[in-house]
RNA sequence: GCGCCGUUGGUCCAGUGGUAGGACAGUGGCUUCCCAAGCCACUAGCCCGGGUUCAAUUCCCGGACGGCGCACCA
């Protein structure tokens, strides 16, 4: 069976992720994330929430999903999401219609033409199927838009749309957040939450689904004076897959630490580079596989236009690890863009706040400016309703051009029309001001990380078989952290004496905060099974010794190698949060602790 | 959206124009056993709609869902 099949049985019938609504025949592109894939999740969150925001001293935020129109018109959603298409009667292919009108005429953003035109262009210049060559002309054009479109408040109400990206709901309430940290750079904000996308065709299970959990980071820097803290990540070692080797067909990994990738360019952005550090470091902590993990540079076609340099995170699915950079089945997990001021210029051009930081210089500055302060009982009277743009005419000219004012008149343009009025009444000056800092518009450095891709990868790299006294076994070797059960408990027999010990171990470990499984039917091995499969790091059974000996010793079992060791109950708690916290193994306890024999064989 | 293939207990499969069988899993019991053991019993299924037929899980058409390829993935 190959790792996809196994893992979409193992998902079903354990409960990590299955099709919604199966009783309904199901909808593509929705699943539900059962008991053990909503633990393995909210601890997959948890542990994004503590390494991006807690110990990066970021803040988190939480907006709504369903946004107003205007924001998307903003963000360029509403266009650059809407797909023309036009299928192709011959061979069934589609295609964008924008584009071939572009291709095949002079015409430019044919996106922005009402679809009726668009129709004409295409049957005008002659269009033919790029696939079969077969005339386009007579096909009707489908309007695609990638947002779920709603409507807020009864009747026809306001158009809203769910949005297609969590990114929004920082951009949109930046000049909140900026007063929140008060008006200082560099800072970032978080959000963990669902977006929403009317894929046209969900595919691969939950790798590519219509509502899905994104964790991003919006961090905001002076794009003059702020650098990442690069020396804490400076030695991590990177396999960079940069754009020049994508395109060689013989193309091949960059291995490189941060340091380095910054210092040969590599990475263009060193905030970008910076958190490619901090990202290896945590999916090294989470469980993901560094020999199927890359950071693929962004090919210039795939960039947006307004992405200075833009990484992804990818992980490999298929159960190849190689040196051959197009060899396996690879997925996106986390993209990491540095956007320069594109979000919040957009904002701030289409919204009514202020999307700038004002700086303060350490001194404050003396500067020369040209202005012109037009007399308005002058221009009123002369231009009616038009003295308004024509003094604003003057203004803008002064700043652009002081040279302008030299003569006796000045001629500004107003409405296409050319407006002379006397230098005088324009009452041009040099003024002398000082200025205490400057509105900058701050950059913005996007690591977004896809959560329920991170999920999938984390069982696809645990995903593990051996042989346990010679039966197969599949174990998920999920770390402590993120597994979503942390230990279960056992009475080796069922026996009321063991499992009154069992019972009041499972109240101690859940009251310490674990948590805690407790499993009574079939036989032991069985149990064992059922907790390798969902990744349960560690085992305890109570067996005869614990009741007949003093003090009350337990086994405790480790997953992935079936060792076991023998504590004391007492001590049972502490130790084995030790082995799961961060950071902890189960070789502290092999170390501390009396190893039990058994004659149990693993191959 | 298009093309090809598929859909049978929880999971994975077999099979049939007269409504089904296995394996594994699950539940109860015996066994009291530290790695899916054994024995007994039990639970549980033909994706949906239409057509052909005396009769459809089976054949035909459509749909939904899934897999793969194409397109799409801002």
């Amino acid at each position: 069976m190959s790792d996809a099949r196994a893992i979409t049985e193992l998902a079903k019938r354990r409960g990590f992720f299955f099709g919604s609504n199966e009783a309904y025949g199901g909808v593509a592109g929705f699943y539900t994330f059962g008991p053990e894939g909503a633990a393995l999740k909210r601890n997959v969150e948890a542990a994004w929430r503590d390494r991006f925001t807690v110990r990066e001293g970021n803040d988190e935020i939480e907006a709504p999903t369903i946004m107003p129109e205007p924001v998307f018109e903003a963000s360029g959603h509403l266009d650059g999401f809407d797909d023309m298409l036009v299928e192709c009667g011959e061979c069934g292919e589609s295609h964008r219609a924008d584009h071939l009108v572009e291709d095949a005429s002079d015409v430019e953003e044919a996106e922005s033409l009402p679809i009726p035109e668009v129709e004409e262009l295409v049957a005008e210049y002659e269009i033919a199927c790029p696939s079969c060559g077969a005339a386009l002309a007579g096909r009707s054009i489908e309007e695609f838009n990638l947002m779920f479109a709603t409507t807020i408040g009864p009747g026809s109400g306001q158009q809203g749309y769910l949005r297609p990206e969590t990114a929004q709901g920082i951009f949109v309430e930046f000049p909140r957040l900026k007063e929140y940290a008060r008006n200082k750079l560099p800072f970032g904000v978080t959000q963990i939450g669902r977006a929403y996308r009317n894929e046209i065709s969900p595919r691969k299970g939950i790798v590519r689904t219509r509502e899905f959990t994104q964790a991003e980071l919006e961090q905001f820097v002076d794009p003059d004076d702020d650098d990442p803290p690069l020396d804490r990540v400076a030695d991590v070692s990177l396999r960079l897959y940069p754009a020049d080797q994508q395109e060689d067909p013989d193309g091949e990994y960059v291995e490189a630490t941060v340091a380095e990738a910054v210092e040969e360019g590599i990475v263009a952005s060193e905030w970008v580079a910076y958190y490619l550090g901090v990202a290896r470091e945590w999916y090294d902590r989470i469980g993901v596989d560094g020999d199927r993990f890359r950071f693929r540079q962004h090919l210039p076609g795939e960039r947006a236009h307004y992405a200075a340099d833009c990484w992804d995170a990818e992980s490999e699915v298929s159960g190849v690890a190689s040196a051959d950079p197009t060899a396996g089945d690879w997925i996106e997990i986390a993209g990491f863009a540095y956007r320069g001021d594109y979000d919040l210029s957009k904002h701030a051009a289409h919204g009514d706040d202020d999307f700038t930081v004002f700086e303060q210089y350490d001194e404050p500055r003396t500067v020369e400016r040209a202005v012109a302060d037009p007399d308005m009982s002058v221009l009123g009277p002369e231009f009616g309703g038009r003295a308004g743009d024509v003094a604003d005419a003057l203004r803008a000219l002064a700043e652009r051009d002081p040279s302008a004012f030299e003569g006796e008149t000045v001629t500004v343009e107003v409405d296409g029309e050319a407006v002379t009025v006397d230098t005088d009444v324009a009452n041009f000056r040099i003024e002398e001001r000082t200025e205490a800092g400057e509105h900058v518009t701050p950059h913005v450095v996007e690591p977004s990380f896809g959560v329920d891709r991170t999920v999938y990868t984390l069982i696809a790299h645990g995903y593990g078989h051996d042989l346990i006294d010679g039966e197969e076994r599949t174990y998920l070797s999920l770390s402590p952290e993120v597994a979503p059960t942390d230990v279960a408990v056992f009475p080796l027999v069922s026996d009321a004496a063991l499992e009154e010990v069992a019972d009041d171990i499972v109240a101690d470990l859940r009251a310490a905060g674990l948590s805690v499984a407790h499993d009574d039917s079939g036989n032991i091995g069985r149990r064992y099974r059922r907790q390798d499969e969902v990744g349960t790091p560690l085992s305890v059974t109570v067996d005869h010794e614990s009741v007949e000996e003093t003090p009350t010793t337990v086994t405790v079992r480790d997953r992935d190698t079936t060792a076991q060791v023998r504590v004391p109950v007492d001590e049972l708690a502490a130790e084995l949060e030790g082995v799961l916290e961060s950071g902890g193994s189960f070789e502290t306890l092999l170390a501390g602790y009396d190893r039990v024999e058994t004659d149990v064989t693993r191959s």
